[in-house]
DNA sequence: TATATTCATAGGCACTGACTATCATAATAA
DNA sequence: TTATTATGATAGTCAGTGCCTATGAATATA
C-alpha cells in the first residue's frame, strides 16, 4: 500500500470516472487503472465496481475510503506542520541558565530574543550546571548559558562574554582603603561562599586556592542575593560576578565594590548546545543577540 | 512521502538506534539511513537528531511521529477490515424482492441464507420492480428477486423458478365446474387486478390481452392479500402466482383454486444483479440456495 | 592508543510507477 | 441494425526508487 494509491482511490471515488480522476491527479488513465488494480490485489478486495457508465465504490470500498481519508488527513497535517517548522526561526526554543547568571541576564535576553525572533516560542529553565547539562544531552533543552566549558565532546560552546569578578565588602571594612585588589589581599576566613553545586562557588574556591572544607559550615548560602545581604550587614566579604553590578544589585548603602585584578579573575559565559543539534543556524543567531545584550 | 517511511520513522524513534530499527523492519541500516534522509529532505525539517550514542526525535519530529502514527493506525484499520472482507461470504448483503414474491419466499430465503452463510449480514428491502432496478443500478442493492427479465444489459439474471399461475374464484362461481382452465374461459369483466406499477398486474393483463383501461377503475387493489379477500367475499375472480398456494394463503373456506393451462401462463422468477458486480461467486451461491427453497 | 560501535556514503541491481499505443466492450447516434 | 464515441483494461518500454553490500568517518570504550 502507498499514500499515492489512497489518493488515487479518493480521486476515483470522487469523480466516479477513471479518466477524470487521472486528470485531477495529473497522471494518465492507465496509471490509475493499474494502480487501483494493484491496491485491490494487495488488499484482496474489490474497492471499485467498474461500469462503462460509472465507477462506483463497493461497500467495503466505502469503508476503506473513509479510513484512507483519515490517513490522508494525518499526512496533510504532517506536511502542514513541517512546512511551518521549516522556518529555522520558529517553533519552541528551550533555553536554560544557571542561578548566578539568570537574574542579571535573562530578563534582557527574553526581551531581545522575543523581538528579534517573534515566531520563536521561548521557554526558560533555571538550574545548576549539572542539571542543565543533563537536559541538554537528553534533548530537553536547546541551549544553556553556562559559565563552564562543556564536560563532554557531545556539547559545543559559543563564547558570549568574559566576565570580570568583583570583591564586595562592608563600607567600614579595611579593604575599603585599597584601590586595586588581588586575591592575596583578601581575608579568606571572612569569605562567604555559595553552597555546593554552584559552579560559581567552585570557581571562587579554585581562585582562592581554598580547600572547600575550610569555610563550608558557617558561610555557604544558596544565592548571591543572600550573600549580598550578608555583606551589607557586615557579616563578611565575597566575590561576585560583574553583571551583578551592572544590573544594579550592588547599589546598596553599606556595600563597597572593588575589581579583582588577579590573573584569571574572570569567568567566561558561553552558550552551550549539542554538537548534533539541527538548529545550529538559529543557535548562532541567538548567541549573537545575547552577546549584543552583554556589550 | 510514503507509508513505509512513516513506519521507518516510528521504528527509529522507538529504538533510538538506526541499526536496531533496521533489524525490526527487516531492512539494512543504510536503507533506513537513506530513507529517513529523503523523508527529512521532502518535509524540509530534521526529524531525528543523530548522535553516536542515541538517535532522538527533535520536537518537530515528535509532532510528526504522532501524526504518522495516526496515519498508520488508519492504514492498519484498512488492512484489517479488508482482511475480513476478503472472505466472499461475509459482509453486508442487500437483497430486494417484489411484493408479489416476498411474502411467499423471503421468510424461507432469510432462514436458509442465514444458516448457509452465517458471516453474511442480510438486509432485505421490498419494492416494485422499477424501484428495485434503480437500487440495483446505483449500487444500493446487491441482488433482487424479480419476475421480469432485466431491462438493461447492465443487469444479469439467474433463473430461479418457472412459476405456474392459478385462477382463484369464489366456491359458488360457475368456473367451479370446469377442471382445466384456459384464459378464454375466464369472465374478464370479473377480474380483480393489482394496481399499476406491479409487474404481476402487467403480466396478467398481457396474458388476458386486456386493455389496461377496461377494468382499472373499480377492480385494482394494492396487494394480493386484498385480492384474495375480495375473491373470498365473492366480489370477483383473479389470477395469482402458484407460490401463494404453497404458502397456504389460498387455504380459505370460500375460495376455489384452478391451474391456468394457457401457453405462457407462468412467470419466471430470477435473481437479478449488476453484470459488473464483484460478488458474482457469492451471488451464484445465493441463487443456488434460493432455488433449493423453491423445489 | 586500539578496538568497537554507529550512522553516512557509494555503487549496483531489481522492482515499480509512469508513459504511449492499442484493445475490448458498452453506450449513443444515424 | 450499423457506425461512432467513450470508457476502462492491457502491453511494452523506460526512468526513478528502494534495497542491498561494501566501505568510510566519527565517536565511544577498553
Amino acid at each position: 500500500m502507498n499514500i499515492r494509491d489512497l489518493i488515487y482511490l479518493q480521486a476515483i471515488a470522487r469523480h466516479g470516472h477513471f479518466g477524470k480522476a487521472a486528470e485531477s491527479c495529473n497522471v494518465s488513465q492507465p496509471t490509475l487503472s493499474v494502480q487501483l488494480q494493484k491496491l485491490e490485489a494487495d488488499l484482496g478486495v474489490t474497492l471499485i465496481e467498474r461500469t462503462k457508465r460509472a465507477a462506483m465504490l463497493t461497500p467495503i470500498g466505502q469503508r476503506v475510503l473513509a479510513l484512507a481519508e483519515d490517513a490522508l488527513t494525518a499526512v496533510d497535517a504532517i506536511r502542514s506542520i513541517t512546512a511551518e517548522a521549516s522556518d529555522p526561526f520558529s517553533g519552541q526554543f528551550r533555553f536554560g541558565s544557571i542561578p548566578t547568571i539568570s537574574p542579571f541576564l535573562v530578563p534582557d535576553v527574553l526581551r531581545v530574543l522575543g523581538t528579534t525572533f517573534p515566531r520563536l516560542e521561548l521557554v526558560f529553565r533555571e538550574n545548576i550546571t549539572d542539571r542543565l547539562t543533563e537536559n541538554l544531552l537528553n534533548g530537553d533543552l536547546d541551549v544553556a548559558i553556562l559559565a563552564t566549558p562543556p564536560v563532554t565532546s557531545r556539547l559545543l560552546a559559543i563564547p558570549l562574554y568574559d566576565e570580570p569578578l568583583l570583591v564586595i565588602h562592608p563600607i567600614g571594612h579595611n579593604l575599603a582603603e585599597l584601590d586595586k585588589l588581588n586575591v592575596s589581599d583578601l581575608p579568606l576566613d571572612q569569605m562567604i561562599l555559595l553552597s555546593e553545586g554552584h559552579c560559581f562557588r567552585d570557581q571562587t574556591v579554585d581562585l582562592c586556592r581554598l580547600q572547600s572544607r575550610t569555610t563550608l559550615a558557617e558561610t555557604s548560602v544558596t544565592s548571591l542575593e543572600t550573600i549580598i545581604s550578608l555583606v551589607a550587614a557586615g557579616q563578611g566579604i565575597s566575590i561576585v560576578p560583574a553583571l551583578a553590578q551592572s544590573s544594579g544589585w550592588l547599589d546598596r548603602p553599606n556595600i563597597g565594590v572593588k575589581p579583582l585584578r588577579s590573573k584569571g579573575a574572570t569567568r567566561q559565559l558561553n552558550l552551550t548546545f549539542r554538537k548534533s543539534s539541527p538548529r545550529r543556524v538559529l543557535i548562532e543567531a541567538v548567541a549573537k543577540q545575547i552577546s549584543g545584550v552583554l556589550v
